[in-house]
DNA sequence: TCTGGGGTCCTAGGACCC
DNA sequence: TCTGGGGTCCTAGGACCC
């Protein structure tokens, strides 16, 4: 087939937790509803206060509303009518409850979540194989070599595409097909919910220029805000910059990228395949901890995280080298600490001995909010590498020395 | 009553080795 | 002693994404 055009497509499910909810709860549809938050088990709750009534028949007035919400979560997903009082992801719940008390409030329920997130990929890949994922509610496809997948420049299949999805599960996606992945992400935004746009090279001024800077993946508020600094708002902006200019002003690798990037280049390929790196576990606790007056409880809490990511690695099939923490205090600072082992592990208690001894080198004096437990430098529990001897010393470089001489030290709790 | 949890990638300095 | 040059590993922090 002669000049076959590379389409590539993304595609994001829309408003997926909260679409995910209304399938169980359907009664609360066109209602403004967020997703997210702590601990709580609304749902257990619902089934205990409505035993033998089905989900889809338990009264409106029986949900918890954002007004009565304590706690600190964050906003996961916002249905589009709570979108209109300036509710939106990531929004502290508290904040959230400010602009929208009326609003209904349920958790993740990550099964569902995690089972559905399951059948639409596998939907996609029966009919475009190339897919690589991007979490729970989003991927690249690439189109180009799909039977159909050029027709009206991918529109047809994508169209085939949705229409599957839908059938299978009742929810809807919006997808957005391109000459590459940068300018698919940006093109599967512009028609939501339920949209397909077809982007081609020539719409690069007329669709992508205008937009604003902080649309692209991988300009963050931190980049945002040094471009506006030299008043450069959108795309376009940089793209009327020099390369030289951007690569003296944002450093070479960014600036050189951020030209690529404004004028529309992107190779990266569809990856469909990719190792994990890291597993980590890490939790906000209900109230500030302190490291003296609640040793007992951030204890237990920290033997439970090891036992989580430990779980995790060997489900998983995982085994790892280097044991990491993080921390974040009452000031919303965060520290990290790892360190390296000779041998790779999924052992709880060696997990839980190493994280204690990263724990002894931060500082503890602040309350904490926020305790995680990292294991990094994965690989495959069956691989040669993961079970071959140690080619390394027990005791590497630098800080970790003091760490390991400290082993002899090591208190009960950390 | 601000600010979750699970990730990836990049940078940068020091150790260490050849 | 007045000072190399890679290359890799380790660690800490931070930006960013979903």
């Amino acid at each position: 087939m002669p000049g076959r055009i590379r389409r590539v497509a993304h595609l994001d499910m829309d408003a997926f937790f909260a679409s995910v909810a209304l399938l169980r709860y359907p009664q609360l549809k066109g209602l403004p509803m967020v997703i997210g938050g702590g601990r709580r088990k609304v749902d257990e709750m619902l089934a205990r206060d409505y035993a033998g009534l089905p989900s889809h028949e338990i009264p409106v007035e029986a949900f918890p509303l954002l007004r009565d919400y304590v706690g600190r979560g964050v906003i996961t997903t916002a249905t589009y009518p709570a979108r209109q009082f300036g509710v939106g992801s990531a929004m502290g719940m508290m904040k959230a409850a400010k602009l929208c008390p009326q609003a209904i409030v349920l958790p993740v329920d990550f099964e569902e979540v995690r089972r559905i997130s399951r059948q639409f990929k596998s939907i996609i890949t029966e009919i475009a194989p190339v897919m690589q994922d991007r979490g729970v509610d989003e991927v690249y496809i690439d189109f180009t070599d799909v039977p159909g997948g050029q027709r009206e420049g991918g529109r047809v299949l994508a169209r085939l595409i949705q229409k599957s999805i839908f059938d299978a599960t009742g929810l809807t996606c919006s997808i957005g097909v391109a000459p590459n992945k940068l300018l698919a992400k940006l093109a599967s935004e512009f028609d939501k919910p339920n949209g397909i746009t077809i982007l081609h090279e020539s719409d690069l001024q007329t669709r992508i220029w205008p937009l604003p800077a902080r649309k692209v993946n991988g300009i963050g508020p931190k980049a945002d805000a040094r471009l506006e600094k030299h008043g450069i708002r959108t795309v376009g902006d940089i793209a009327a910059r020099e390369r030289d200019w951007l690569m003296a002003t944002f450093g070479r690798a960014s600036g050189a990228w951020m030209h690529e990037m404004a004028w529309g280049r992107d190779d990266r390929p569809v990856v469909t395949e990719s190792e994990p790196v890291s597993m980590s576990r890490e939790t906000t606790f209900e109230r500030d901890l302190h490291a003296v007056r609640d040793r007992a409880e951030l204890g237990e809490i920290f033997t439970h995280l090891c036992e989580k990511v430990a779980q995790d690695l060997q489900r998983k099939g995982y085994v790892g080298r280097t044991i990491g923490i993080k921390l974040r205090y009452d000031d919303f600072k965060t520290a990290t600490r790892d360190q390296s082992l000779a041998e790779f592990t999924a052992d709880a208690k060696l997990i839980r001995r190493t994280a204690g001894l990263c724990l002894k080198r931060v500082p503890l004096e602040r309350p904490l909010r926020l305790l995680g437990v990292r294991v990094g430098t994965l690989a495959r529990a069956d691989s040669p590498e993961a079970n071959s001897k140690p080619n390394r010393p027990a005791a590497p470089a630098g800080r970790a020395r003091t760490a390991i001489d400290s082993i002899a030290t090591t208190g009960s709790l950390f």
